[in-house]
DNA sequence: TGGCCACCTGACTAGCTGGTTAATAATAAA
DNA sequence: TTTATTATTAACCAGCTAGTCAGGTGGCCA
């Protein structure tokens, strides 16, 4: 047996226990929040000890860290990638696509995301000041060339930005009032499309896109 | 001195005190959430003793309701109203300035709203189940109007009024995260106007308004 | 003056909190 | 098999939690 394998194999316990451990803590910091999420919470949903939770974490703000981190990796994945080449209505419809589709698809680490900035960002001040800021200005120049070739209408490409995320979180973190205000239990296959289909629509249409 | 003077005499000192404890309540829960924020900790902001918050509040629980129903009060109001006779353009500038207004002026009041929302609203699924689903059906109806007289680009005005949600209240909840990427310390009082005049121009080019 | 009532608060408690420890079991390596 | 490492968990603890209570204070009216 190789020292990979032995690393795999050990490595095996670890992860499953970690994974188990995260989705519990993810959903019970949703729904209580930092404080009002306890290791015991957290350890009852993952139907381990409380004790075996703080072997694999050392304390809970490790936990929480490590769930934030996963969030982070979504948020940046779930980003989309505009570029130049592509044009502002691709690049716009891409954007939208992409953040509309992780809203769905991951509403918790949406939800973990926006509580966090809600609070006051204690955790990610850092990413906020250096990767996001350096994110925004750079799209924005893109949108500003675009705007400044003819190729869409005189917006503020940072106001733009901001829209286009809260306006597409929204159907994440405001889940539970779209759905009652809807009357609807759940979210179907066809909303996301809908909602994609809604927003590109009356953006591009903003944006002199259309 | 009759029995009116008295009960306003008295009353008044209970009045004063509910709101000192209550503005410290409210930014408590906001910035560490319902656990987090302690009894003790409101205390101490708002400079009382303990005892004497559980003198006018029964329980943490209370403080909570009174925070929130404060909250709802406000948002009632900062909606804004939608009416028929003005026309679709005026009637979205009108809503759209509302809401941002009432976003820059009480964060605090839109975060603990979202932060209830996004915890699964467990204090107020009544309020939108009955009040909110119902006017959002009655303005729904009305943006249906327009549209059917052509006074207005087919878009599903559901998802329209959630979008006007989002992009307003984003400036109060995201507060955070948008003055860490503007480089900004503070907002100040030109951001409130630009910001209306930025979603007003993109949302009425896309209801087709412009 | 004395009685009433709203207001105030230090001291207390039962239960829960995150976190430690020490002893044990399971697994892998030699 | 023996040994070493990793995984598991009951029992425990100090500190904090919301909430209680009993004993006050001070203003107002008869």
């Amino acid at each position: 047996m190789t020292s990979a394998n032995q690393i795999k194999k050990t490595g095996n316990i670890r992860a499953k226990s970690k994974v188990k451990i995260l989705t519990a803590a993810r959903n019970e910091f949703v729904l209580q929040g930092y404080r009002g999420a306890t290791v015991q919470s957290i350890a009852d949903r993952a139907e381990l000890p409380k004790a075996n939770i703080l072997y694999y974490f050392k304390n809970k703000e490790n936990i929480y860290h490590a769930v934030l981190e996963h969030t982070l990796e979504m948020w940046d994945e779930g980003i989309g990638d505009i570029e130049a080449n592509e044009g502002p209505k691709v690049a716009i419809e891409k954007f939208i696509a992409a953040k509309v589709r992780m809203s769905f698809k991951h509403p918790e680490a949406s939800k973990i995301y926006a509580m966090e900035i809600i609070q006051g960002a204690q955790h990610l001040k850092d990413y906020a000041r250096t990767y996001q800021r350096q994110w925004v200005r750079e799209k924005a120049k893109l949108f500003q060339q675009w705007i400044d070739s003819g190729e869409m209408v005189n917006v503020d490409p940072v106001h733009l930005i901001f829209l286009i995320w809260s306006a597409t979180q929204h159907y994440a973190d405001f889940e539970t009032q779209i759905l009652t205000i809807m009357n609807r239990a759940d979210f179907e296959e066809d909303d996301v499309e809908q909602v994609i289909a809604f927003l590109c629509d009356i953006i591009l249409r903003g944006c002199g896109l259309i």
